[in-house]
DNA sequence: AACGAAAGGGTTATAGAATAACGTCTATTT
DNA sequence: AAATAGACGTTATTCTATAACCCTTTCGTT
């Protein structure tokens, strides 16, 4: 499990121009996908910028629904799901398990899990890169003799935004 | 997030007299739903008890098959995920999601969520109940205002058995 | 520039997981 | 014994994901 950047701030559950997360995240996979020398076709890069639309996990099949409408009725499901494929272990987006759904990830580079607070009432999903955790997981499983080698850490509950308002 | 008394000894990944782990489940199961006025009917009981038939997480449509070989033909998808949410909401399993599976929970009494280390090799789960690791969540949590109220936290990796034999 | 290999993606079909909606039966209560 | 609510059977459908096959595009090589 590699060690994570610091996220700097979680905009996710706060008002922030969003086209900056939009465009910021296009641009640096075109970095790393050049870098890696592997390709980001057109049809990788628009699932990753619909993917990236909002902070909301967003289901294959949402994103289905918009490629076909734009491509009149162009798209079926293995053509979501290998894009999506490659976004996933080109550590570009990741895999929410409790949601069957699919969100950007915002220090992306390489192929790894994160865990993630997600509001029950705006659904927005934030990556932690929380050292504690990971730390504390590690030791639980050491304790056993567990090799960890993957992670799902999924929270669910109230974001700050969601919890003044109620 | 209720605390959970902590489990005596991982058994999940080391050879052991399972059929006590069973009645144990099936005895305490009877007792729980005594205790709280709920009927742990006899479909109820026997999915539990398949669920309990390992360490191993199943699949909703594992029981399925059984139930539908030995009743011949009774039983349809509605039948074993009914059974199964009222084992949910008893806390007496827990639903892996990211292996769409469910695994017998080792300390039953109220609906709760666990952790868990999954074994990709043997496939076992085994429930941790370390304060740790949800004492690191609420804390990252709590340093940007997210009020927890539930959690998935599934590890994979190789248990210690699997980990010799390799 | 031409060729061949490999990767990308279209297409059809199917597998796997879960729920909706409705009817019937059976406990339990009164 | 009637009323009622819970449990379960049944059929159909939705949602999620992958298999298998084929054609096209891209890229490296000659």
């Amino acid at each position: 499990m590699p060690k994570l950047k610091p996220v700097k701030t979680p905009l996710a559950f706060v008002p922030h121009d969003h086209s900056q997360c939009v465009n910021h995240a296009l641009s640096e996979a075109d970095a790393i996908c050049a870098r890696e020398g592997v390709r980001l076709t057109a049809l990788r890069k628009r699932v990753l910028e619909l993917v990236w639309q909002s902070h909301k996990p967003l289901g294959a099949y949402d994103i289905l629904g918009v490629l076909a409408d734009e491509d009149g009725r162009r798209a079926a499901p293995p053509t979501v799901y290998r894009a999506l494929d490659f976004l996933l272990e080109n550590g570009l987006i990741h895999r929410i398990a409790s949601l069957n759904a699919f969100v950007g990830c915002n220090h992306p580079g390489s192929a790894h899990q994160g865990q993630f607070l997600i509001c029950r009432n705006c659904h927005a999903a934030i990556e932690l890169a929380q050292t504690p955790i990971s730390d504390a997981i590690e030791q639980s499983a050491e304790n056993i003799g567990f090799q960890v080698e993957g992670q799902t850490v999924e929270i669910v509950g109230l974001c700050s935004q969601c919890k003044k308002a109620a």
